[in-house]
DNA sequence: TAAAACCTGCAACAGTAGTGCAAATTTATT
DNA sequence: AATAAATTTGCACTACTGTTGCAGGTTTTA
């Protein structure tokens, strides 16, 4: 049976509850992830470090990516499309909802080009928008 | 003699050492602080807390605003603009540097509109680009 | 199934951030 | 100018976040 958890093997990552766990979290979930919903989600099965390093794992190898915010805290976002290990492809727009808190990936909403003063070479473009989404409207 | 520090009465805030200090290091610099920048430019000379709760107080008030990064650390910069207390208008693009590491505040260049899905409403939006700088070229 | 490779949990540590309260400073008042 | 009132500061303490080394456990490979 396919239980999504190829992408780890695919990976080259060993198979283990946490990962599993942790991956099907995501897989699940449409928003963003912060690591103390993880910590919340998983019934603190796991070691606080053990999430740390999962994530880390993650990140590295392109399943999941980081989402910039104001308030000093990461969150993280399965990468939907073609990311790989060391190269992250996340042009899209995050959207914060201050109703409900979440984060979500706005997948098909890329972040828009802007023309940069002379002499600044862009190379990545990260978006945040906050407002209300559309299941709090 | 007018010392810029008419921004401190103006808001209703007493004028301290600490307060003037830290609003002059804004002033003198282009790029964006973080907390730990204004604690090494100020060679310890006022404690932790304070540091906070000016940074704290300023954003209240509308002086300074908050740069989300995604490496969990919170920057902050002068409001050049129409800022007022409890509301910000920080709607400018930020560029960090891979190079110099700075992060600097295009006043002229604002955040362009985006096509949000049905259901969506959005109140503000923050962007960051990163690549290098006009200095590091 | 055994060895090798990899992953996990524990303990310890460092950095970041917030609070209450007494002392000190700044502002307003006379 | 001197004092009272209001505000701000520094200290001690607490809490949370994130990292590392290492021993023991699990997964993969052969």
């Amino acid at each position: 049976m396919n239980d999504n958890f190829d992408i780890l093997t695919k990976n080259g990552l060993s198979v283990t509850e946490g990962r599993k766990k942790i991956l099907k979290l995501f897989l699940d979930n449409e928003g963003a992830l912060a690591h103390a919903d993880i910590e919340r989600h998983t019934d603190a099965a796991f070691d606080r470090v053990t999430v740390y390093r999962t994530l880390q794992t993650f990140v590295d190898k392109g399943i999941i990516h980081q989402i910039p915010t104001t308030d000093n805290s990461i969150l993280y976002a399965l990468c939907r499309h073609k990311c790989g290990a060391g190269q992250h492809y996340d042009e899209h727009v995050h959207f914060i909802c201050n109703s409900c808190g979440k984060t979500i990936c706005l997948d098909d909403v890329t972040v828009p080009a802007v023309k940069l003063p002379k002499g600044f070479k862009p190379e990545q473009a990260a978006m945040v928008v906050t407002g209300v989404c559309d299941e709090c409207k």
